[in-house]
DNA sequence: AAGTGGTCTAGACCACGGT
DNA sequence: CCGTGGTCTAGACCACTTG
């Protein structure tokens, strides 16, 4: 049942790398030195090191080394969506605002796609997201409260993922998302202030953590002419 | 200059699955085989396959053998905006008809973004895409005369992609795709037979030559109502 | 039991980057 | 120049699937 030892390394290496032992733009130990801390082999280091490079936690150069990348896990997890990554690449700065942070009764939608049993209850929470302090999108997020104990109304900050692997021990694992086009309605008009009827871009996006288990619901709402979602698709090689 | 021994195997293994020497779900000799077949140890000879597997072309079931994927290179190269893909996943016949298809000067979108210079005109096509008969995209694409010699102005059908490839000698790189929504307009509205106004999902994708050359451009208009992008996000590992 | 992919070793040489 | 990552070898054992 004992893990592949590139497995046991690329753990080791994650946590370093999140818990900041290893902090963003650090050089790493040699491949050379790593394989024998670890007491493997050249090439099984370099398997651990090939997945960690290829999920983003760090860059290599040849000739030069190996480096923490930029950009951490959660901030990578938030993928196509990160709001504040493509407000900042606008070169705006992003924010948002907390209208609602409820304890409630999850509608049926909630409950289907959160697998919610019972009366078990969520956290539902509404912003409006802002660049530059023009509002471009409102959204709701649903997280069962089992995930968010001891969770201050607060905030709600990019910290809601890695207090998540912290309450369940599981690793966030990957995100399904729909996209379509809606027109606005009052409500979304006026927190966005734009006419109506207007274009939004509808976004849902459902979150699983590395056993399956879904964890959270998204349902956002962008302002279509403040926004655009930006896609790119290589071939590796 | 030559290339390395794994990247020059992935690409004979890739031409033999596109020239359907090795058709879909077939299985390829042994690792063990295949490096002795191309002379090489069976890690590099892994290197190449993983590649390969990672991109699509192969699926590998341990224990049992390394099989030629279901879907070939240009399909999945459309990537998340695979019509075809996306409206057989909801169990209907996808189908087009095209509008126009015509030599024209390009617009100064389609000049910038091709990089086009002095009088090199472009083919243009308009297409209106159906599922199951009913409208639900209108598009239009733009490439470069000389990508498209000797072409005949019937069909424009997926054999577009390794037209291209052959023509230029060069394969597909990447694309990068915009998603924005707006409201309908009159001609649009008409071609998508829904009323005015309408929400829109309007995408924009760029498609890149493996030398970053771009090689088309694509506008397409999807009635919100009757279309939804749906995209996954994975942790490997 | 035989064959397959998955993992791993202990070396080696190369091309590139910085000093 | 020396250290780095990139590639490669010729083996080996394991876990899994299939006949």
């Amino acid at each position: 049942m004992t893990n592949p030892a590139y497995i046991s390394i690329y753990n080791d290496i994650r946590k370093k790398i999140e818990s900041n032992i290893w902090t963003v733009g650090q050089k790493l130990p040699s491949e050379r030195d790593l394989a024998k801390a670890y007491n493997v082999s050249r090439m099984t280091l370099r398997q651990a090191i090939q997945f960690l490079v290829r999920n983003g936690l760090l860059v290599q150069r040849i000739g030069s080394g190996t480096f923490v990348a930029r950009k951490k896990f959660q901030e990578k997890m938030e993928g196509v969506t990160s709001f504040s990554d493509l407000i900042r690449a606008q070169g705006k700065t992003p924010s948002f605002k907390v209208v609602s942070a409820l304890e409630v009764v999850p509608n049926d939608t909630e409950k289907a796609i959160l697998h919610l049993k019972g009366q078990e209850k969520i956290m539902r929470i509404e912003r409006i997201r802002f660049g530059d302090q023009v509002p471009i999108c409102f959204e709701v997020a649903a997280v069962p409260l089992a995930f968010v104990q001891g969770f201050q109304k607060k905030g709600v900050t990019e910290s809601l993922y890695t207090m998540i692997q912290k309450n369940t021990g599981h690793r966030i694992g990957r995100a399904k998302q729909k996209i379509t086009a809606v027109l606005s309605n009052e409500r979304i008009a006026n927190y966005l202030e734009i006419p109506h009827p207007s274009a939004i871009l509808k976004l849902q996006q459902i979150s699983y953590l590395d056993n399956d288990q879904p964890f959270e619901l998204v349902i956002a709402h962008y302002a279509g002419d403040r926004f655009e979602f930006y896609l790119e698709r290589r071939n590796t090689l």
